[in-house]
DNA sequence: ATAGGGTTAG
């Protein structure tokens, strides 16, 4: 049994022991369970308030408890134990891990660099007699592009297309954002193309990926251009390429961004619109940036303190 | 489960 003697139970903090009080007199929810597992501070704790919970009347252990374990051994890297926990989910609830479950356990993964173990987590879905859903693919993307957007890149072609899984608007979303981690912006415009080859429109987000990227590298004109192809930019696409404007100082294209952001509805955020101001008041039009403050403002969005510092 | 993120001197 993997889980230890609660007779000796170490220190524990005054909140659990609050909590542990509490719950020996109601039932305790799910919930109550989850948070009191997160709180605990070593890899032992949580595993003996599982343990003690499992044993309270009239409870029993849910998916979202078992979650909540995983994630905390995962944070105590002590995989080996949440392996061994995923195992025995069969018998002590009839119910195999979940997708949230494993999501859960790429992702501790993931912060620990196991980039093979990772990918083994596929393995470990199918045998539970589960097909890896997309959302799991896209988690293991997720974790690859910040890695290694080459093993990003083969675990999509090998893993994913190879078993027939067609990615989604996520998964290339993913993917941009692994290309523009690394400043591929070539290979940036190749996956558009990819993408509009398929005859779907690339969404927002992968988009504005690519135009931050743009923006970042001293291409804003580049980007400004790419918004022009744009069927839906959003509130961050204005907020891209102002900043972008403003990052090369181009008062005046910052202006017209900032006009048409307006036109279209959208209300700079809070530091778009302090980059506006700053560039505004440096070049001493102070009473411009007066007026822009007070159309943000008046359109419901926030001027901060950073904001009305800047002089 | 996918996009961005600032200020500080005479």
């Amino acid at each position: 049994m993997l889980i230890s003697n609660p007779s000796k139970l170490p220190p524990i903090s005054s909140l659990t022991h609050l909590l542990r009080t509490l719950s020996s007199i109601a039932v305790p929810s799910h919930n109550h369970i989850s948070h009191l597992l997160l709180e605990q501070k070593s890899a032992t704790q949580v595993l003996d308030t599982f343990q003690w919970a499992s044993k309270l009347p009239s409870f029993t252990h849910s998916p979202s408890t078992h979650r909540a374990l995983i994630h905390k051994l995962c944070t105590f890297r002590r995989f080996d134990i949440a392996h061994q926990v995923l195992d025995e989910m069969p018998h002590s609830i009839g119910l195999p891990p979940d997708d949230h479950i494993f999501v859960t356990l790429i992702h501790g993964l993931g912060r620990a660099h196991l980039v093979k173990q990772v990918i083994k987590v596929l393995d470990l879905v199918r045998r539970y007699n589960q097909k890896p859903s997309l959302k799991i693919f896209n988690s293991i993307l997720d974790v690859l592009v910040k890695e290694d957007i080459d093993i990003a890149r083969e675990f999509y072609r090998k893993k994913m297309m190879a078993s027939g899984v067609k990615g989604d608007d996520y998964t290339f979303g993913i993917l941009m954002k692994g290309l523009c981690l690394t400043n591929r912006i070539g290979d940036g415009f190749k996956l558009l193309q990819a993408i509009k080859s398929r005859g779907v429109a690339p969404n927002t987000v992968v988009y504005n990926t690519l135009l931050h990227a743009l923006c970042r590298n001293g291409k804003v004109g580049r980007a400004r251009s790419l918004m022009n192809e744009m069927e839906d930019p959003n509130d961050v696409t204005f907020n891209i390429l102002i900043s972008g404007y403003c990052g090369e100082e181009n008062l005046v294209q910052a202006l017209v961004m900032l006009d048409k952001c307006f036109g279209l509805g959208y209300v700079p955020d809070v530091v778009t619109t302090t980059k506006v101001l700053e560039i505004l008041c440096n070049d001493g039009r102070v009473m411009e940036a007066v007026k822009v403050i007070e159309r943000v403002e008046s359109n419901g969005g926030l001027v901060d303190v950073v904001a009305y510092n800047t002089d």
